[in-house]
DNA sequence: TGGTGCATTTCGATA
DNA sequence: TATCGAAGTGCACCA
């Protein structure tokens, strides 16, 4: 990886035309060839970027292009380079992660009891010719319910749920088939189109969820 | 700015959990106070990071703590540090950009013969009660159309048009009001979606769109 | 390899 | 301030 300290300007263009004005600036360039411009605030964008795979041309000591794959070009005009220095980082051994939508699915469809008493699962990823319901159940009762699930929900969680439904309730073996909503967070307008289509909205606790597991789910 | 060439292991703890084993890294600490991992590759995405309003604590000169305002926390353990140092940067002068969906949209607009002709524009962002719909026209014979724009057609574009539709067809003085979905890329089942909607798929070619403009749109 | 959906998304516009 | 939609999204997963 290599470091480089100074005041530049600099000209994306590619799906977009962007211009960085003149301003002191961190360049970095990675072990793959790609290139990032940060300035000393923001999140973690960069101003300006080049995705591998790129080739970096020093086409003089004030100017750098740098091509993309696909004919996209940045061009660093530098005026002052106050430092530049490099270092070999290896390669990285990568994140481990805990937390997401996958876990959401097994956890609930280990508790089903908080959807409802005596529900029993069907199967996850239930498939249909548009794509797997996250989870298929059935009541006490023995109805069919198709559980949509979500970190967050929006609009178009209640929109994709709601294509799976007019398909399931096709099918005459399983409808009627209810829907279910259920995610971390849901989003006032998705709650207000769930429930105005007669779909329930559940709410999901991550945190006592994954406190009622065994902990075998846990990866670290 | 300060950098931090260091091997170390991170652990976040916030809507998820992650680790990162032991290797070397780049710790770039902002002025805002806001952490960025990197290694040296992948993508302009850090390994992992802490966004702004955020507080680092140094416990030690082994271990670092930083704490978001929503609680999240993301601990370093510094096992070796290759390189420590600091620069100023000043507040960077930001981003011009050009060539996104607005623009596409002010373009459509001024061009409408590309849909058809003979059409004239009604309005941009037509308002409606569930949203303003990007471009509403009527055609040479004096039929109303609902354009809806994206950088990148997709299936919720479509979900989004077909909304749109559904509310202006109950309009007497507009129905029947046909769709038009038009984008730079159009996904294959997104096309599909729209044309089984008797919706009508237009791939917009920005470009040459662009080059058939006055030239009074161009920023820069 | 391309399509689809998720993201500690981030970012900007808008109400 | 909350909400919503777009992004040069990136990324994993699956066909």
């Amino acid at each position: 990886m290599r470091l480089v300290i100074a005041r530049c300007s600099v000209d994306y263009t590619g799906r977009l035309s962007a211009h960085l004005p003149l301003a002191t600036r961190l360049i970095m360039v990675k072990a793959d060839g790609s290139v990032l411009i940060h300035s000393d605030g923001g999140s973690y964008k960069p101003l300006n970027w080049m995705s591998p795979p790129c080739r970096l041309t020093e086409s003089s000591a004030a100017e750098w292009i740098v091509t993309g794959k696909s004919g996209e070009t940045l061009a660093i005009h530098l005026q002052d380079v106050i430092s530049d220095s490099s270092v070999d980082l290896g390669v990285d051994p990568g994140l481990v992660k805990d937390g997401v939508e996958a876990h959401l699915q097994e956890l609930l469809a280990a508790q089903l009891h908080i959807l409802g008493e005596g529900w029993r699962l069907v199967r996850r990823e239930y498939p249909t010719a548009i794509g797997p319901v996250d989870i298929m159940c059935r009541t006490a009762a023995g109805a069919s319910v198709a559980v949509e699930i979500k970190r967050r929900g929006e609009i178009d969680g209640v929109e994709q749920l709601t294509r799976y439904l007019e398909l399931l309730n096709r099918d005459p073996l399983l409808a009627p088939v209810q829907g279910i909503f259920a995610a971390q967070e849901i989003r006032p307008q998705a709650r207000v189109l769930a429930e105005d289509r007669g779909i329930r909205c559940v709410t999901l606790d991550y945190e006592s969820m994954r406190g009622t597991d065994d902990g075998t789910l846990r990866l670290f």
